[in-house]
DNA sequence: CTAGGGATATGC
DNA sequence: GCATATCCCTAG
């Protein structure tokens, strides 16, 4: 299993309540390690999960609220942890408080902390395969990469997007529930593209007590029903790396480069929007709350009349610059810099995927690409 | 996905 | 202008 791999697993298991800590734990353990430049939300994640388990009534006797209120308080302070909690929570509970009353009060602010994590890297691409973006997702994969697909969102599933896919008016389909097809569209070309890279060492977590707080203020999201999903499958004790490990097609290739370099689709905002009511959402309904967004936005290009819809088809050629606009100049951070060096020396060079993921924050900005391109420029300078 | 060549922006 | 850094395109 690669770095990127244990990333994105601990990623979606750390921020996920109703798997048991003791479960956690063990497949903790069993995990490459992951670098202390983890996500902030992984670590947001691991301090919850902190506090959950020393407010949790441990086995068979009741424990009594001062003590685990002095439990609570020593993982609040706690240094390691201390600056993933937010403010509200790590504000230490008033001292006139009675143990219990405090207690509860925690209690209830964890029960927001975790309904409001963001969705992690994993959630995002099942939505990306399965959810909101599937079609999407679908349509412009080849044949190699629907083969991939097929495996991961299994049969049933694939036949239902694949047969939207090829209707005539599948755009202008109105929304309603997916029909049901029997027929097998494909030969099933099944990839096994595991990758072997064990150049990965165990060992723990470690928390980076220096690193930004998590932001998570301005966006918050709901994931219940993807955490319940989740749960069917993981809570069992007898979860093991080994049901992980090798099984299935590589599902990193689905995460990376989730974002166009100039326009981008993708609005978390929109993943709540499932199942919140009653009847399933069809894979075809347009997501009324979807946008498309310039990530330059250095133009009003969005105030165009209804006349663009006459334009013939060089309407995109006339947008800002004939090859899609070169993003803002970036200059690379010192920081950043040293990273690179640091993941090529753990990686090696020419794996910058891994060396991308195992850094999320540092490199939040950057592509596998432009990680290659910036150590050939750092090259250069050693060379000459 | 990565390597390598090319385009473009930026500084002098 | 040229050199360099950053970004883009594409073959394998």
């Amino acid at each position: 299993m690669t770095p990127a791999d244990a990333f994105l697993i601990l990623d979606f298991l750390a921020g996920n309540r109703l798997i048991p800590h003791s479960v956690f734990t063990t497949l903790l353990a069993s995990l490459p390690s992951v670098s202390p430049h983890t996500s902030p939300r992984l670590r947001a994640g691991l301090a919850l999960r902190a506090l959950d388990s020393a407010l949790s009534i441990s086995e068979s006797s009741e424990m009594d609220a001062p003590t685990l209120l002095r439990k609570a308080r020593a993982v609040l302070a706690d240094p390691d942890l201390a600056p993933f909690f937010p403010q509200h929570l790590a504000a230490p509970a008033s001292a006139d408080d009675a143990p219990a009353a405090a207690v509860a009060h925690l209690n209830r602010l964890l029960d927001v902390e975790w309904a409001s994590l963001p969705p992690s890297s994993l959630e995002i691409a099942a939505e990306r395969i399965v959810g909101s973006q599937a079609l999407h997702s679908w349509a412009n994969a080849d044949h190699a990469q629907r083969s991939k697909l097929r495996l991961l969102v299994g049969e049933s599933t694939a036949l239902e997007i694949l047969d939207t896919l090829q209707r005539p008016d599948a755009s202008t389909n109105h929304p309603g529930t997916l029909p049901q097809v029997d027929n097998a569209p494909e030969t099933n070309g099944a990839s096994h593209c595991a990758q072997q890279n064990d150049g990965a060492k165990s060992g723990l977590v470690k928390q980076n007590a220096e690193a930004d707080r998590p932001q998570q203020d301005s966006t918050r999201h709901q994931q219940d029903s993807v955490q319940g999903a989740s749960n069917s499958q993981l809570k069992e004790s007898s979860v093991t790396m080994e049901s992980i490990r090798g099984t299935g097609p590589d599902i990193t290739g689905f995460m990376e480069e989730a974002t166009p370099r100039v326009a981008g689709q993708f609005a978390p905002d929109n993943i709540k929007n499932h199942q919140v009511t009653g009847s399933k959402r069809s894979l075809m309904e347009r997501n009324p709350t979807a946008s498309t967004y310039e990530w330059d936005g250095s133009d009003s290009e969005g105030k165009r009349p209804a006349a663009k819809r006459r334009l013939p088809i060089f309407e995109r050629t006339a947008k800002p610059s004939p090859t899609a606009a070169h993003k803002t100049r970036k200059k690379w951070s010192e920081k950043q810099e040293k990273t690179l060096l640091e993941g090529v020396e753990k990686y090696g060079k020419g794996n910058w995927k891994d060396i991308k993921m195992a850094y999320p924050d540092v490199f939040e900005d950057r592509s596998t690409v432009d990680l290659k391109d910036k150590f050939r420029n750092l090259e250069r300078h050693l060379c000459a």
